[in-house]
DNA sequence: TATTTATGATAGTAATACTATTATTTAAAA
DNA sequence: TTTTAAATAATAGTATTACTATCATAAATA
């Protein structure tokens, strides 16, 4: 029997589900590929069907366009990294191991995941640091948000919040230094990459060092 | 005698210096209201255009594009914050007070300044808050910050750097930590706003809270 | 076998992001 | 003051993008 990770996704997202045929699938797989090469601006359905090899109005079945594609991505994102965290963190008690796993987790640039066989969860770590803040700054973040858009993003915080309140339960704002760990674990990782002096990471460029700074930012931030 | 502020900027930004003529302040004074209301992604050179009078081609006879026209606001922007830095913390010495001022000053939707007669700062700080990040998370960062687009936003983060040293020389990441503030002042912001779940934010939404928790962020992370 | 459903192929439209041309006004230099 | 140069306005045009619509065909289902 072959094991297959589903990610649940919000329906609202997508005109007919990616995940039921092998058009969608190729949808997806050819979307962070391209969106992964070029970024997100330079990314049309008609490069996306001519990659595939289906047509533009064959794209348009699946999404009604560019921008629920991209947050559909980035949603199946989060719903990985959440099924990551509650994986990588379950059986474990001292809340303290747990949030660095959590930060390391949303720090590291993972292999590509086999069970999962049309995406590539490495070129989706990449997209999510050049292209994640695109899902939510937006005119229309209030209309995205009432349909639901970011829940997966917000359970994820949600989830991270809970672990930084068991190591310190007097904390006052478990919510936003959630989001910041986890905006940070991406951000700092653009710049260490583009803009390297607003960092202070070595020319090696190594995540670990993204993960030494955001573990000395919180764990001093909740006075452990 | 009237004093006007002049911020020197980066001349590979645009293809006629806006400040020297009436069509060019008209431009940016314009572009900032239409961002600001629409939004980048639904601003065009088009409407810009429609709004002062003139024509298409007029705009473009000032900027390349788009694009570099937002990030020639926005290095204004950060030129300005440069400024009040400078201002407001001059003759100060304590560094910890230099470090709550600077937080405030990022953190503060400030009064729109007469100094600078075509800019709206209020307006310019929202637009940082929407539409900052989109200066840099293109595909040609790389481009851009070798033309030394992003000098601005450095400087700012070098300055904040310094003064996080003032307060504890042995912090190791003060351009990081620096980087963090700047941009959680903004995001945190259009969290409280936006996707309020992702911070402990009353539901008054006050900046004051912000500040709060940047400032227990800060000097718990450095130990003060 | 009939019928629904997904896909493929093609066409068309409005808007965007520009470039080019020429005429006209304004400002600076001779 | 005249000449000349520079800035602007007016108009047109192009390639690309972001869609919508239509119709034929292939595959799956009843």
């Amino acid at each position: 029997m072959k094991l297959e990770l589903q990610i649940k996704m919000n329906p609202s997202l997508y005109l007919r589900d990616p995940e039921q045929s092998e058009l969608g699938k190729n949808i997806i797989k050819h979307s962070i590929q391209i969106i992964h090469d070029n970024g997100f601006e330079a990314f049309t359905f008609k490069k996306l069907a001519e990659s595939i090899g289906t047509t533009e109005a064959g794209v348009y079945r699946y999404f009604e366009n560019k921008h629920k594609l991209l947050v559909y991505i980035i949603s199946w994102y989060w719903g990985w990294i959440q099924f990551q965290l509650n994986y990588q963190t379950n059986n474990i008690k001292d809340p303290i191991v747990k949030l660095k796993k959590v930060i390391t987790l949303l720090s590291t640039n993972v292999e590509d995941d086999i069970t999962t066989g049309h995406v590539d969860e490495s070129q989706l770590h990449q997209i999510l640091i050049s292209e994640g803040s695109k899902a939510y700054l937006t005119n229309h973040v209030g209309k995205d948000n009432k349909q639901e858009f970011f829940k997966p993003y917000k359970e994820l915080c949600n989830s991270v919040g809970e672990i930084i309140l068991e190591c310190n339960p007097k904390y006052k704002y478990p919510h936003s230094l959630a989001s910041t760990i986890i905006e940070m674990a991406h951000l700092q990782n653009f710049f260490m990459n583009h803009l390297p002096s607003l960092t202070d990471f070595s020319k090696s460029k190594n995540e670990s060092e993204i993960i030494k700074y955001l573990e000395d930012l919180v764990f001093n931030t909740i006075r452990i």
